[in-house]
DNA sequence: AATGAATGAGTCTTCATTCAT
DNA sequence: GATGAATGAAGACTCATTCAT
């Protein structure tokens, strides 16, 4: 709440995760498009349009959220990457992460990628792009496994794909364990 | 479109449904929220206001419709719970029209789920009611089971739940078969 | 304001006339960026969102007028080109319309154009088409003229254009005479 | 951008002169209303809130640019009325002073003529009165031609009216020349 | 019975202005 | 003296719903 003095960029980052989780409590109980701003801001407690000089639109608050987890992770896998083991150890390290995150998150995270549908083609862009940044890195990690010979030739791009979608339904179903 | 001539239940029924399966679609597409009445009404062929002798309000469409789909599988359940077979048989076979409606539904019944859960609570409350007759007739069969002693003696209410629920990953995971 | 019933082209151009010239008003005293469709609305006796059945949005009030203004103009040129009179006695004649239309709107018609340039390139784009319809005519006449040896062999385009333009001194500054 | 030291008057000034012109060139790419404050700042290189340690507001700058105008018209007037010439002579100089302010303007001071038109009465009235003073050395001048009987007797207030607007379309119409 | 014209409440967003530093 | 963060008021526009025909 100072006035006069220029932001820094941690704190104008630190005040948009404090509005983007603010933003998230109400989108999960009543839907992204349900959400008005003048919620958020309450909830916040911030003026309706301050949220502006934080976010650019609505719709950047739930775009710039996840981006940002998916950003998470994706640093948290790239040290994994870069660790001397085996690759097979190296990526079921990093799946384990994943499994984790999702977890964390679980329903939470069911829910808001039904919001992120909602949201217009180009924002589900640049979400995507996050997301194969990410599953890049698995990619990279299948394609080392290869060429050390513990892993059978494969589709990379295909097994990366489907590693970090069949690791969902262990999530959601059940008491959650961990073997890629 | 005729005018004047008195439309008998059944008319009036048949055209709930044409309006309820045009908006599920629109539903589906862009979400509850999303889709404006004026849209509902251009899918469905009839004017704007013409919504209003089918259904009172916009939720009603959802509400009723989601109703409607229960009560179905119930009527069916009422039906099965009736035949005078031991219960584990019958029980069985209110699973596998469960199941089989569930299979049918699929992505659709994920996604209208999401979309009831924007309802006001009070349709939200509606539906549940529903659900809740639904299970007391699984509920039902599980305690007659137990007198039979077919089943172990058991948190009836728990089970039927229970039953409902772990049976959804089957259908959204994989292929699905079908046993209790 | 009969409600069920689809209005007719005719009753449905009657009303934008209503609200075109009840927002000219407004225009004229406040400006039109600074006259909100509330005002308008109200001025023209109707509710705020009428409004959108008759013009899809502000910009398309003032836009549907202005074009309106100039297509009549040139329709009753048209008439006039039609003619069987000498190209010069018609050129004099429609000159004199269009002179007559300038002296009956004079003010308006200064401040209306300086309002039409805050327009988007688009709206813009969309009047200056009319306004070259009109434009044509005049030098479809000269070139008629000069075909028939009554004037000069002249650059018809830039004739056209200098004759629309140089009239309107003798508009705006003193009492109206009409001569070529 | 100098901290805690006083602005002498004359750096005041100077400082507003910057911040009007920077203003006047958005006003006419954009328009008043269109403009916004931050713009100017931007243009002005300065803070969006030192702008109002040199104006009160948003209408007191364009109020006080022209304010300005004209007060710098009637001291140049005022001067010329003070010289011991012949009141036809100097009521000449005025008006050549003023052709050329004119002359020099143009466009701008056409334009920003409409702008003002969308200020607050008020401010209009503010600006009215400074015209006032201007026209009333005019109408001096008038009376004391009147008097030395070089001009035939006049209501010296609505000459002087008539001076000031029958000069704009020779400044805007063609080339310009001078003679009253 | 069927319709579309009419509307007020509400949405996102912008902006002149204030104020603590 | 200078600043940008904060804000409430207001703007264009949308939409579920009502109502006269």
């Amino acid at each position: 709440m100072p006035k006069g003095i220029p932001l820094t960029d941690e704190e104008q980052i630190r005040r948009r995760y404090e509005i983007f989780w603010a933003s998230v409590k109400l989108f999960l109980k009543s839907g992204f498009q349900e959400t008005s701003m003048r919620e958020i801001a309450h909830a916040a407690n911030i003026g309706k349009s301050t949220l502006y000089d934080y976010f650019q639109a609505k719709d950047e608050i739930l775009v710039w959220g996840v981006e940002d987890e998916i950003m998470d992770l994706t640093v948290e896998a790239q040290k994994i990457v870069e660790l001397s083991l085996p690759a097979i150890e190296r990526l079921r390290k990093v799946m384990k992460t994943y499994l984790e995150f999702l977890a964390a998150s679980k329903e939470l995270y069911l829910k808001i990628s039904f919001e992120v549908q909602r949201l217009d083609l180009e924002s589900q862009k640049r979400i995507q792009v996050r997301r194969h940044t990410y599953q890049d890195l698995i990619r990279q990690l299948i394609d080392e496994g290869v060429k050390e010979g513990s892993f059978r030739k494969v589709d990379s791009l295909l097994v990366a794909r489907l590693l970090l979608i069949a690791i969902m339904p262990t999530v959601f179903t059940s008491r959650p364990t961990g073997a890629p």
